[in-house]
DNA sequence: TGATTTTGTTATCAATTGATAAGTAAAAGA
DNA sequence: TCTTTTACTTATCAATTGATAACAAAATCA
């Protein structure tokens, strides 16, 4: 195996998924935010609920500036902090329903494309698809 | 089938995407450059010789702002405007030997890093995870 | 218990980035 | 020729984002 051919498509694909996925972040100018609090959005989005310091270490944020963040997101109604009864250091984000409806509208138009590419896939393609999400996801976009 | 779980996974593949990408550049950039300007960096890179309209163009960065980000690019010798002798309103942009140097390595760097992430992987999971980058390139994220 | 670590907040300042107005020079068009 | 358009620059202000210090409350540890 040629570890540089298969670094290559590595690129290769991060790229086309920048570029699939360049309408997604671009049409999520919803209003009032901005493009980190989208970020932040998308992050709880997929993996709520988490912690504010899980927010900081995966996206990169300082833990200041994820307060400050989580903080205006609140104040917009979109997530709710939910304070642990196990570690009342610990506050668990969620979207609120306001935040799903607009998370959910924002990912329509790339669901709609993405359903439109595989709609023609076959039930073996499907399965295809799903292993190989799970293959990346778990072996090198972890 | 659930198409509907099947997109949960791509976006969650998608963020997980970025998320990497966004770690692995970090790390490659050198200090003095500021995000905005290693994104135009990578897109001369790849397209160059380039004109200022379209990086803007491209980069979706109003003229002016990317008329300032070359103008401080081009102080730190990593590029060079060279006039259209066509059209003497037109310029090119080029990597300088210096800029060369710098994006390739920080391309060398990228790969090293993520060739660290896969070192541990067998022989059949490199395979699962070329298979796995090819399906979703052809079928997804084409 | 008392010291230390973890989790998160508030406040503040600096740097980056976005947006807009105004201007220059060259090319294109009437 | 003279007007308009194109390509780019300069200047300026506002918003976003990053970085750091100081703090509070709860859990853990010794």
């Amino acid at each position: 195996m040629d570890k540089s051919i298969l670094f290559t498509k590595c690129v290769s694909l991060i790229t086309s998924v920048h570029r699939v996925t360049h309408k997604l972040t671009k049409n999520s100018k919803s209003d009032s935010i901005t493009p980190i609090q989208y970020k932040i959005l998308e992050y709880i989005t997929v993996s709520q609920p988490v912690t504010p310091s899980e927010i900081s270490d995966c996206q990169h944020i300082s833990m200041p500036n994820t307060s400050r963040e989580l903080k205006k997101i609140s104040e917009k109604n979109l997530i709710e902090k939910i304070s642990d009864p196990a570690d009342r250091r610990k506050q668990f984000i969620r979207l609120t329903e306001q935040g799903e409806a607009m998370m959910s509208e924002s990912f329509k138009s790339l669901e709609s494309l993405f359903l439109t590419r595989i709609q023609n896939a076959s039930k073996e393609d499907l399965q295809d698809i799903e292993h190989a999400m799970d293959i990346l996801q778990t072996k090198v976009f972890y």
